[in-house]
RNA sequence: GGCGACGUAGCUCAGUGGUUAGAGCGGGCGCUUCAUAAGCGCUAGGUCGGAGGUUCAAGUCCCCCCGUCGCCA
């Protein structure tokens, strides 16, 4: 029986654009996550889309003079063109400024609203008067009341440490312009998230293949008391507010609306498809599965809130697992030199293939901890374990057959050595599997890498090109099983490398496509050709390293 | 300041209280020549962030520090 899984995937700001910090927690998982069940033959929708309403892209063009949506489109294409490049199969990759989307928000604030999740209170907030905006805690700046400190900020005084309000501040000013606000009353709507307290902590306490970091923050979050929040703001940009008066001049808060893109995009997919009820599938069917890729920043609002949201709205699944990943930093050079720097996206896609970063990214993986992203180790990585151990396993085999074989015929038997080397590949393919479905991406990949080492030792041991010359029967049965090796690399590098799993199906002249082959070892055909064999992988100079490192400091 | 995660070989990281703490890369030595000078074998390299405690036994459990990162206030 086939699952359905939702593969949802952190809903980027577009105020810039992508870096490999973004990809390497988020869209590198999700996909090898979502390409694994697909080949497992699981019913697979994966979806994401720009957050097009983020308060850093409206201040971007308030700084640049242009209206948002002209930042947030600009960039939206940007990371839209590099996601695809990169090889990413989302089933759609939308942005939170259509109308299904703001059809979905309203029809969850209302229905919110209406079962008495959401409350109205009223507070004082700086406003300018140069600039016409109430100004956040982070755009003030004064004078700290207990330390003096003239640098304090709207919600804490850095010098001191001490929590502060706005109206603490001595002397306050608008760190946008210098200019001195006015406290003015301002009411909002309010989320009433203890009101979900006690369904969130009977949910989450069961869900022990949680990583650590992801269950232990949220239930402190949640034993600590969860205290109601502001879901509407005092802005223009952003979706409007479903309340007929006093709402006109506010907006929904950015991080309620941008969480409800993972329905409404869900929900935009199925219209497209020409299917407009498979959403359900995936969120009403309770036996429907849910995976959430995003960094450790955003693990509260899709453990916390975006489930009391579901909760609220009712019927909808909560998710399976929120897969938070830790931050891929740069290094490998002077960070007092590169400030502000980073390998963006869509220049290395200039210079370099995507999967030996798909590659890379995934062998790094910040799972558990922070990891640096060097280029050496891009190379080191590129060189010695996709050219030197996978491409050259594949291409010394392929090679051989092609020279000695002009038909290679299945064996009629195996030796002991032979026989090993194919209980080999079912042992790969059962812990490439177990590792992805337990989502630990670097474990399965160490898994699939393990294959092609064994690989190469089977042909080590078996020595072909002196068997060639005693027995032609003996060199056909190792490239025989050789070949085998290669049709299960292909599986179980199909998540990390489906290029590259590509081009070896297309090498090996299957007909169907890799996923008509399923998770399981090939049956190969009796009587195969192997035509010349072109290399997987190129190898990268040294100078690479100094040339991008240099790149990085100017 | 509170909560959480992390700190193990030169680098990247594994390590349910139980032999002598492991893997890959890099280093050194050897073997091999089918293959993009690729492959295979052997080997060196560790006060497990620091100090204390519990235990027959601690990288692992407890307490206190130090450092990095995130969240909250």
């Amino acid at each position: 029986m086939p699952k359905k899984i939702l593969v949802a995937v952190a809903l980027p700001y577009v105020n810039g654009e992508p870096h490999l910090g973004h990809i390497a927690g988020m869209n590198v998982p999700a996909d090898i996550f979502a390409r694994y069940h697909r080949l497992r033959g699981n019913q697979v929708v994966m979806v994401s889309g720009s957050d097009m309403h983020g308060t850093p892209t409206a201040l971007k063009a308030m700084d640049e003079g242009v209206e948002p949506i002209e930042i947030a489109t600009k960039y939206h294409e940007i990371w839209k063109n590099s996601l695809e490049k990169m090889g990413f199969s989302y089933d759609l990759y939308t942005h939170t400024h259509t109308a299904t989307h703001k059809k979905t928000v309203h029809d969850i604030f209302l229905k919110l609203k209406q079962q008495d999740f959401l409350s109205e209170k009223t507070q004082k907030m700086p406003f300018s008067t140069t600039e016409k905006m109430f100004l956040s805690d982070r755009f003030v700046e004064g004078e700290c009341p207990f330390c003096s400190y003239k640098n304090a900020r709207g919600d804490q005084c850095d010098d001191c440490g001490r929590t502060l309000d706005p109206t603490d501040l001595i002397n306050i000013k608008s760190k946008r312009d210098g200019s001195t606000p006015k406290f003015k009353d301002t009411t909002h709507q309010f989320l009433n998230l203890s009101k979900f307290q006690d369904a969130l902590e009977e949910w989450i306490s069961d869900k022990n293949d949680w990583r650590p970091n992801v269950k232990n923050q949220s239930m402190g979050m949640i034993k600590e008391g969860l205290i109601d929040r502001a879901i509407t703001r005092d802005i223009e940009w952003g979706i409007s507010v479903p309340i007929k008066e006093g709402y006109e001049n506010k907006r929904i808060y950015v991080w309620f609306e941008a969480v409800i893109g993972y329905l409404s995009a869900t929900i935009e997919w199925a219209e497209i498809s020409g299917t407009p009820d498979l959403w359900k599938d995936f969120w009403l069917d309770e036996d429907a599965e849910s995976y959430y890729f995003q960094g450790k920043d955003n693990v509260p609002f899709h453990t916390i809130i975006w489930p009391a949201i579901l909760l609220g709205y009712g019927n909808l699944n909560l998710p399976t697992d929120v897969v938070a990943n830790e931050y891929l930093n740069l290094g490998g050079i002077d960070f007092s030199k590169s400030k502000g720097h980073a390998v963006w996206l869509s220049d290395y896609l200039s210079r370099y293939d995507p999967e030996p970063l798909r590659y890379y990214l995934a062998s790094i993986m910040p799972e558990t901890s922070d990891s640096e992203f060097t280029w050496a180790g891009y190379v080191s990585a590129n060189n010695n374990e996709l050219v030197a151990t996978l491409g050259n396993f594949v291409h010394r085999v392929l090679t051989m057959t092609n020279k000695n074989f002009e038909i290679l015929s299945k064996p009629s038997r195996f030796g002991k050595t032979d026989l090993q080397a194919l209980s080999d590949c079912d042992k790969a393919l059962e812990d490439v599997s177990q590792s992805i479905q337990d989502r630990k991406f670097r474990s399965a990949l160490q898994s699939a890498m393990k294959l092609a080492q064994s690989g190469n030792k089977y042909i080590d041991q078996k020595k072909p090109w002196f068997e060639l010359k005693s027995d032609k029967t003996k060199a056909a049965t190792t490239l025989w099983v050789g070949i085998n090796i290669i049709a299960t690399l292909r599986t179980v590098f199909y998540p990390f490398l489906p290029s590259t799993s590509k081009l070896i199906h297309e090498m090996l002249g299957f007909k169907e496509n890799t996923l008509h082959d399923g998770w399981e070892r090939k049956k190969i055909l009796d009587d195969i050709k192997i035509e010349s064999p072109s290399p997987l992988f190129k190898k990268l100079e040294d100078t690479v390293i100094e040339d991008e490192n240099n790149r990085l400091m100017n």
